[in-house]
DNA sequence: GCGCAATGGTAGACGGCTCTACATGAACGC
DNA sequence: GCGTTCATGTAGAGCCGTCTACCATTGCGC
């Protein structure tokens, strides 16, 4: 994936994830092998072998053909940071955004090497103040608890929140399908779950995207629509779960 | 960084950039040439034409030789899923965490050919809340306006939270620097900024890692501690920065 | 002591992505 | 018409990370 003007001399992504593999089994139990990581990644042992070198040769690892794998000073500090970002991640997707745990950690192992040192202090700040402020718990638990983020256990948003300033009646809320062709809006949410909710997902209408209607066709159903600077087409059954306020004369050359 | 059985037929990251270059580009003017994308994904030309070979074998763009390049139908269907999952790293980090937009840019260009639909879709999920419930949104405020957020400008937790639990005499709530050996207690966060601050993040420190005191040298100085099931040194000055929030007797075992 | 199974290691190949160095084409000024 | 210039494309090489197929060591049961 990479390649660039790779000097031989650097922790690629690759060498990241055995490293924080041997560590995780240095943890657990004492020694790494190399049946071990064959395992734990899924790899062949002719993939583990050369890694070991390279790991070795930059100082991360004491290895020694035949003999048993373990991390020296520097390479167990550079593993430790590693996984704490892991972990970092981990708990923003499971524990905050409420994902199943198995999704969380493959999200994790994938994203931990390309999270930069300010992303970390970013979200660590945060859970800072999740940890200090009993609002920041308050909220979270509503969040979590809210139909939005547990499609199977639905809770009313008004029940989730204090005050809800969405009042159902407000008449610049409406759906997508309720805009009259050259009409804009931006997207609150996206009603609805599963396949249909990803579909639009996937289209790059999410919240706070803009959303001009272009016009219906003649039979009504396909709607064209504009969003990102390009032209898609939806069916009226995607167009009435996409919920969005309407713009106010005022932003009529909105984002 | 790849490899595997790559069956010659798939989209990888290289090539998800490629494509998300050319949709900007054309967005931006219609029509994207090689030199825009030599500019803009900074590689020499003969690195952009096999990935546009490639991606025009995978039906996603028009590519004849010395013509210009435009996407497909598919093309630009794919190319705005990943868009969009730039734009949602982008509002987590810049929008919500108060990232500076720099920063936020490179980190999402780099996460966002990891991050999952389940992924995404509870990131979405976060936000429509945050667009439905004005008691987000005020958390939100708060949080970024908080010292923790932004330490040029320290305003106090106290000011940012309705009610803060923390009472600065709660007796439980104490530095590292202040645990007795053998005591452990959970972190709740790195007072301070900069450099040190993120050597001690950089250790795995971070909210909601637990830590034990192990000893002290005689001298005093260098701290030992537990973390992660791993035993490594502090310095009295980091420990100072340390807060936690120290094991009530009933969790003496504590993760 | 010996042989077998399991573990660890080697050789060689392949695809992906990048590079440098060179070649071809097109467009514009004159 | 023709040459210069810039954009585009080609050839070949190198590294990474994976694989398959084979080889070497070890240690354990007997």
């Amino acid at each position: 994936m990479n390649a660039a003007p790779t000097p031989n001399t650097e922790l690629t992504s690759a060498l990241e994830d055995y490293l924080e593999t041997i560590f995780e089994l240095v943890k657990e139990r004492k020694v790494a092998r190399v049946k071990d990581i064959v395992k734990a990644r899924n790899v062949k042992s002719a993939s583990v072998i050369p890694a070991l070198r390279r790991l070795a040769d930059l100082g991360l690892i004491h290895y020694t053909k035949r003999e048993s794998i373990d991390l020296t000073e520097t390479g167990e500090a550079t593993a430790r940071r590693i996984y704490s970002r892991h972990k970092l991640l981990v708990r923003l997707f499971r524990d905050f955004l409420g994902m199943p745990a198995e999704l969380a950690l493959q999200d994790a192992c994938a994203m931990e090497h390309n999270l930069s040192d300010a992303g970390v202090d970013h979200l660590v700040r945060f859970f800072e103040f999740l940890q200090s402020c009993p609002d920041g718990h308050d909220f979270i638990e509503r969040f979590k608890g809210c139909a939005l983020v547990n499609a199977e256990s639905p809770q009313d948003i008004a029940t989730c929140c204090a005050k809800l300033a969405l009042s159902p009646n407000d008449p610049n809320i409406i759906s997508l399908r309720q805009l009259k062709p050259g009409q804009g809006g931006s997207v609150i949410r996206i009603q609805g779950t599963g396949a249909i909710r990803q579909r639009i997902l996937d289209m790059g209408i999410m919240p706070e995207v803009h959303i001009q209607l272009e016009r219906r066709s003649p039979a009504g159903d396909p709607l064209w629509v504009r969003v990102q600077n390009s032209q898609i087409s939806l069916r009226k059954k995607e167009a009435d779960m996409i919920l969005l306020r309407k713009d106010t004369p005022a932003d009529t050359n909105a984002p």
